[in-house]
DNA sequence: GTCTATAAATAGATAGAC
DNA sequence: GTCTATCTATTTATAGAC
């Protein structure tokens, strides 16, 4: 994708990435336009040349975010991989893709805190076939004899609130951590995935309990 | 408690109460002082009568709910049960208070999105005071011979994202049942809490990997 | 495409009567 | 303790020049 100077892909580009960073750290209401605008060294009035709206501005964000989601677990669900290494490739394809954007998670948190009142039909759709993948896997894995039956909600609070929370929590353990006597100890990512990924086959072989 | 009509206390909690469910709603950012005073049946002087501003009301808000998880957890932690019930209690506990509030998981989900900007130093010391019981339940637990050792964080991150996932999650839930065609089963807290410490303790015991 | 200037609406906070 | 009225600051959005 070639990017000329000056061209409206890179001002259109730096008023997204300027405003997904925004969207991230105070949330749809508590972001600021003018922000935006001196974060991506551009004038308010640009904004709204590229955007309808902040609604509209937000909206593009979510669907970018929630589009990649989707296209990489539909790619995951329609391997030939086993059942088990699709769910490892479902996890780590969760926290990938929500690494690649720093404000994936803090977005995500919060909109499930308000109901995914933001969330427009279309990304609803990305959220509801990511599920339905996370279903077919299962199912897969039942009919081969090598799952016990799981429910796809409870299997994927599982998967993406601690991939979320870990996310998203980088800020806060330091918080915690500067205000405290001991030092916190560090977690890597692919510790978290790692580990998210075996309780997930842990508990869909039946493993626990 | 008694609670005498017109008195500051009936006031007050109205303000308190349409506060809570207000910035779960919103966030702090969204949330609309005007708002709360109609919820309240009060006017607006009203919550600047009992509140300082906007900022204290919602770290009362805080407060309260963070220090009744570190009460609770910290008689859970004091207990004679042996480790396994503790962290089962643990689990449990938190599902408590948090359900017992229906604007906790919403708000705690926002706060840590935002590197919990808005949570003062005393309430940070009740977050820190509840992950270092969860510390100590996991050392007497190895002390013991059994568990493993594992770092509280990552613990803790298991247990906490999916409580609040589940009950933050109702809404969202629903939205996407509404918008689907297949009808999305329902999930009982019990079934969830239970999961959870089921896997929690599956972790704890080595039993995973 | 990019800017300055400004309109228009919203919302936190307070004064002051009762 | 409770209210009405209002002040003030902030902020989304746009008009219009270059």
């Amino acid at each position: 994708m070639a990017r000329p100077k000056s061209s409206v892909l890179v001002s259109r580009h730096r008023v997204f990435a300027a405003a997904a960073a925004e969207f991230a750290t105070h949330g749809f209401a508590g972001a600021n336009m003018d922000r935006i605008a001196r974060a991506a060294r551009l004038n308010k009035a640009m904004i709204y040349y590229h955007f309808k709206s902040k609604a509209a501005l937000y909206r593009e964000i979510l669907r970018d975010m929630f589009g990649a989601v989707r296209g990489r677990i539909l790619e995951v669900s329609a391997s030939e991989a086993s059942p088990e290494d699709k769910i490892r490739a479902y996890v780590a394809g969760i926290a990938t893709e929500a690494e690649a954007r720093p404000h994936f998670p803090p977005i995500w948190l919060r909109e499930i805190a308000e109901g995914a009142e933001h969330v427009d039909p279309v990304t609803l759709g990305y959220v509801r076939d990511v599920l339905a993948a996370l279903g077919r896997i299962i199912a897969e894995g039942v009919r081969a004899g090598r799952f016990v039956p799981a429910h796809p909600l409870l299997v994927q609070g599982g998967i993406v609130a601690p991939i979320m929370f870990f996310l998203a929590t980088g800020p806060l353990r330091e918080k915690i951590a500067r205000s405290g006597t001991k030092p916190l100890p560090v977690i890597s990512r692919d510790t978290v995935v790692a580990h998210i990924q075996n309780l997930t086959l842990a508990q869909l072989e039946g493993k626990i309990v």
